[in-house]
RNA sequence: GCCCCCAUAGUUUAAUGGAUAAAACGUAAGAUUGCGGAUCUUAAAAGUGCAGGUUCGAUUCCUGCUGGGGGCACCA
């Protein structure tokens, strides 16, 4: 019985002892603020609506009605009004066992979570420019891509992620140029720089020399244009510098565990959407300017007008997303495609799904601009063309190094092996739930000093969480807990509210994915560990009685379980001992 | 100039239009002869930028204003 049924159920009753209601309203049964206040509840405001009667006159009416039928439901004690709420009582000894063996059981085969099965899902996320290293904010993209395709898959849908390499263009070239003039042949092997920065590093330099000498900007753009031409020696250098800043990129992609099922290079796609742009000419859905540019109007979208060719015929930014947009509908048939983008580009995807409307493609509703906001340095926004940013290297090296510090502080005889094992994953985990706590469309504030901490609201205290409960499950025989438990020791208020956490942690799953949000499932995680502490302080496991140790392990047992597996989501791993 | 987003304790953030606005950091005091103190307890601390409106009910929806961010390329 799982809390999607005993919703369905309680629902179905209701309707029944209320036959004037309408057979198409929804029951939305909640989880109620305090524990105290029952374990589901359902606020009466809609249905007072819809029978044109006071909410609390419903409430109450209900709870007459209701209390002489709920044994016609499993695992329901008692229904109770206050106010404009009903508020229901599940036998808790019978519904502990039913949260905690559903817990044990079933880990990944979560049958109450598989509402995408069947969907196939494809995620496009990261979309790294081969010209400078990745920073915090391809972090914050990076870790939110791959954190909705793990709920997506944990929820049964078919997932594809894919990585779409920014590898061309005239800021390219610029890199290209600054090499060519000033890099003497150096290697990132000769100079033992990983690639990204190499090339990176070329980029500023132009950025930098541009200022004393600015007809460097038409050399670079004389450079492009040979480039398209397909000069073999431009091409040769191109392929080279390419090269160097994608084997640095995939260095970082295994270090924070990142990855990708398929990679799109925007060098080979950048010309495919002009077919679609010239059918559609030829439509009139779009015109030819005087100048020979072709244009779309969207005026009356409130969207301007946009250029869709060059009027020398060659393709601009959205050319190649109208493109894509169909190569990737013809190659992978998604029910669902998204595309992890920073807000700055929410207009050009407003934009791009327009002109796919117009054009009379029927898949566009089924994609979706996952939009986040940027983050922000003490100084302001990043620049990368100024040098000033927070590249993801350094700021994962420095937490290391925090972290390895914090690890001996507490280990002094560890092995540097271990200690720096350990200090990877905590890295990693504060890193990740930083990031990924804040509401995606919410701004981000990044201070290396004060944002990283290793205690309060952050992925190392549900490590730590986890690790105590392992600490203590070790200590005991794992025959104590394969027996027949009786649920009703458990009664103090804090077993209670852990229950209820864990009842309702299919819901936020459920809620996270549909809301494209994981901070929700962070914020969930926090409360469960901070309940757990609370409980842990207050109530020995190992001391108890034997009925109520038993008991208490199996529900600490499922804790950590929970815990494992909503970090595992957010790409923590956790560990047995920190 | 136009468009989009944001504004909540000292700070950083929570809160499907619903029950007493919730945490963390910081501050002050406290808890180790208790399963790990990267923990826990207690206290002080906001009535949600300002002015209106809709609603039985607004942090949440609407209008205006103020302040901050982003965008408005034949750059990607």
């Amino acid at each position: 019985m799982t809390g999607e049924k005993i919703k369905k159920n309680l629902t179905n009753l209701v309707k029944k002892v209320l036959p004037e209601l309408p057979v198409n309203s929804v029951l939305e049964w909640l989880p109620p603020p305090q524990s105290e206040m029952g374990d589901l509840c359902l606020p009466c405001f809609k249905l007072g609506q819809e029978l044109k009667q006071s909410p609390e006159k419903i409430a109450l009416k209900l709870e007459k009605l209701l209390s002489s039928k709920i044994s016609l439901i499993d695992l329901v004690d008692q229904v109770k009004s206050q106010g404009p709420y009903l508020n229901v009582f599940l036998n808790k000894p019978v519904w502990m066992e039913i949260v905690f063996q559903e817990i044990l059981k079933n880990k990944k085969e979560w049958k109450e979570i598989s509402f995408n099965k069947q969907k196939k899902v494809l995620i496009e996320y990261s979309a790294p420019n081969t010209n400078k290293p990745q920073h915090l904010g391809h972090l914050r993209n990076n870790f939110l891509g791959w954190t909705m395709a793990e709920l997506f898959s944990l929820t049964k849908a078919k997932v594809t992620k894919v990585n779409l390499v920014n590898d061309r263009g005239i800021h390219i070239c610029q890199s290209m140029l600054a090499y060519q003039k000033w890099g003497k042949g150096k290697t990132p092997e000769s100079e033992k720089i990983k690639g990204d920065y190499f090339v990176g590093q070329y980029y500023v330099l132009f950025n930098q020399k541009v200022k004393d000498d600015p007809a460097l900007l038409e050399e670079a753009q004389a450079m492009l244009q040979q480039w398209e031409q397909g000069d073999p020696e431009i091409i040769a250098l191109w392929q080279k510098m390419n090269q160097w800043a994608i084997e640095g990129f995939k260095k970082t992609y295994q270090k924070i565990g990142v990855n990708f099922d398929y990679w799109y290079f925007e060098s080979d796609i950048y010309e495919w959407g002009k077919k679609t742009i010239n059918k559609a000419l030829k439509k009139g859905l779009c015109y030819k300017r005087e100048d020979g540019a072709v244009e779309i109007d969207l005026e009356k979208y409130n969207l301007g007008k946009k250029v869709l060719l060059r009027p020398d015929g060659t393709s601009v930014y959205i050319t190649q997303d109208i493109g894509l947009a169909q190569l990737k509908q013809e190659q992978f048939n998604p029910d669902l495609s998204i595309y992890v983008v920073c807000s700055e580009q929410d207009y050009h995807f407003k934009v791009l799904f327009k002109i796919l409307e117009i054009f009379d493609f029927n898949w566009v509703k089924n994609l979706y601009h996952l939009s986040y906001n940027l983050v922000f340095l003490p100084h302001g926004k990043m620049k990368s063309r100024e040098g000033q940013t927070a590249d993801a290297d350094e700021v994962i090296q420095e937490m290391e190094k925090m972290a390895k510090g914090e690890i001996l502080s507490r280990n002094p005889n560890l092995s540097p092996l271990e200690v720096s094992r350990r200090a990877e994953i905590i890295t990693q985990a504060a890193l990740k739930f930083f990031l990924l706590k804040f509401t995606p469309g919410q701004k981000i504030n990044f201070d290396p000093q004060a944002s990283i901490s290793f205690d309060g609201d952050s992925g190392p205290y549900c490590q730590y969480t986890y690790v105590r409960i392992q600490s203590i499950l070790k200590k005991i025989d794992k025959k104590e807990i394969d027996k027949k438990i009786d649920y009703q020791v458990l009664k103090n208020k804090l077993e209670i509210e852990l229950t209820q956490l864990l009842f309702n942690y299919p819901e936020i799953i459920k809620k996270s994915t549909i809301n494209y949000n994981p901070s929700y499932l962070a914020h969930y995680l926090l409360a469960l560990a901070q309940k757990f502490n609370e409980f842990y302080h207050q109530f020995p496991v190992l001391k108890a009685e034997p009925k109520l140790k038993e008991a208490r392990l199996v529900l600490i047992q499922s804790v950590a379980l929970i815990i494992k597996q909503g970090l595992e989501l957010l790409g923590i791993q956790v560990l047995e001992e920190m």
